[in-house]
DNA sequence: ATTTTAACCCGAAACGTTTCGGATGTCAAT
DNA sequence: ATTGACATCCGAAACGTTTCGGGTTAAAAT
């Protein structure tokens, strides 16, 4: 309520001078200064972030576009982990972020421009995003700072963050052959999503250096759901007997796979074999413990939002991405071949 | 970038013309309206918010003020439900939302009140707030419209969701009773939760109905924490050979009793019947799958939302709150007292 | 022919900031 | 006495809207 106004009236300064004090300018008296910021703190005077974003052209908002929220996404926790990492991230800047869920519904009203125009954003973090989504056209077009997560486009304004999956995923699948897997299935997401490409890169490409042929009809797909992973898995693993270890693109599918093979009765990991993808909470807890590996979204999205904030600030960073980490962890769902 | 000014040159109107026609107001004709809204579609113009929001005073953003927004809160996916909720619900209107976390760091620096200000909030949903949390009561004083979750207060301007906790409780402490368990312990969360102190008056009256003894001794404190709870159990469970079943304040923490357990070769639920609270994801999954109490956060965020956006436009509802239903789900962490 | 009414339109102020381009005063150097 | 430099301050415009209080015109009522 109180304004710079009233603070102008109460010390007899201008509205120009109070502002100069409040924003450290140093072409304002010492004594000046103190006056007008014991006069702000005295009647609880909060800048308005509106009107100071509407002159100045530009707001200090970061907005994180997920593509769509939505309530399975709550099964792995990978969102409200990403959402703390920038939170923490920005916890002590005076940066402020909004969560921006699109569908293509949304998509026909609103261009990625007039999204960004309208709440003047200083930037994005722009996660789950598919490969053939209208937006990622106008998110490299654009000129508004944005830091993509998992998909590997740069330019002047966009940067990326991403881990390492490839090398994990091969050493995960070379680790299995090291047990003696030799028919090795592989559990892939929905094609859309550019993480599908780049996992199934890395198992194929594994494939391809351990020496094991690559068979087309051992690729399945489960849509990044539990229960469609479970309903593919079932006819497969009856088709194949011979396949002694599955690795999925999400921990979410290993669950369903681990879900199919109970039901079939083949033993985890006795019979069958499972890596997982995520290192989520629950794939801790599921029987038996999955084999998993752990890229960290916190660390991501932490990340991600100080390329971010470095962009938006103009501070060149050497990098125009940053790829972290992530490593095989390895529980009770793998084993040796044929370990009865 | 396009402004009410460009498609006011653009069509030769006034710039006051062109705001009341994008705005639907009755005095401007309808081939005038019709060229005015050509324009807006051509030059892809969209209002920008920050203007809006100054002139007008207050803003179509509702805050969402979380006391902690810390990582473990991903366990539970109890926060990310109740985005998806407001979410959801605030769609197709044209609210958007903010996530404030708040500390009691951050609360030392700006107030409530100022909090509100500075982005000239339309209303704000709060959850998790301590019992003695500084907020709380600025909260009630402010005339800014609140819903607070699981925290009943009400006048003017603060309203409230949250479940029938206790009558589930009575439910879930009744149905171990029938199952033949008389001495039934209760962890409890941390003391300053408001669900805490409603939990644990759910279980003493429900003992008081079936007219079992309350043993103050009984009652642990988990924090709402699986390590600390299992860290308690531990001894509890040593010291308290006579009882066989624990009623736990969350999911979490019945999952750390469970571990408790297994460390200590009590079999659940053959010599100890568990209950946890929330219906978490993980409690599905768990060994064995966890007995708990179902309360909805996506549907209390959005009965919430709905509330509070219902409040904002002065629709006077008939009730200041909302109840909405929990329910006892059995699985197989619970069984008949002595059923070896 | 005058007044009333309605339909349609617009100028200008307001919202709370920031910032450009001076203005004023003081003091030391010339 | 003039100049220059510096420190300190301020007026006014600008950002993109909304809205109050009119104004103009043409048709309808008197």
């Amino acid at each position: 309520m109180p304004t710079i106004k009233d603070i102008a009236t109460m010390t007899g300064f201008s509205v120009t001078t109070v502002s100069r004090a409040l924003n450290d300018y140093n072409d304002v008296n010492a004594q000046t200064k103190k006056k007008i910021e014991d006069a702000a703190e005295k009647i609880g005077y909060v800048p308005n972030i509106l009107a100071q974003n509407l002159v100045m052209k530009k707001s200090k908002t970061i907005g994180i576009l997920v593509n769509e929220l939505k309530r399975e996404s709550s099964k792995d926790g990978l969102m409200l982990e990403m959402l703390c990492g920038v939170s923490d991230v920005l916890a002590d800047s005076d940066y402020e972020f909004v969560l921006l869920s699109t569908s293509t519904a949304k998509q026909k009203n609103k261009t990625f421009k007039q999204l960004c125009e309208e709440r003047q954003l200083a930037g994005l973090i722009i996660q789950g995003l598919k490969n053939d989504d209208p937006y990622l056209e106008e998110i490299v077009d654009s000129n508004v700072p944005c830091v993509l997560i998992d998909i590997l486009i740069t330019n002047e304004t966009t940067k990326y963050v991403t881990s390492n999956q490839i090398e994990s995923i091969k050493d995960a699948i070379k680790y299995l052959h090291r047990l003696g897997h030799c028919a090795i299935a592989y559990m892939n997401g929905s094609d859309g999503a550019h993480v599908s490409t780049i996992r199934k890169q890395g198992y194929l490409e594994a494939l391809k250096e351990i020496g094991l042929p690559a068979h087309e009809n051992y690729i399945m797909n489960g849509q990044f759901d539990e229960d469609i992973a479970k309903k593919v898995a079932m006819p497969f693993l009856l088709n194949h007997p011979e396949v002694t270890a599955v690795f999925c693109a999400s921990d979410v599918m290993a669950i369903g796979v681990l879900s199919a093979a109970k039901d079939l009765s083949i033993k985890v990991p006795e019979k069958l074999s499972v890596i997982g993808f995520d290192n989520i909470v629950l794939s801790r807890y599921s029987t038996p413990p999955l084999t998993t590996i752990s890229q960290s979204p916190y660390n991501m999205a932490a990340a991600g939002t100080e390329l971010l904030t470095a962009m938006i600030e103009k501070k060149q960073e050497k990098t125009p991405f940053k790829i972290l980490n992530s490593e095989l962890i390895i529980r009770e769902s793998t084993t040796f071949q044929g370990s009865v």
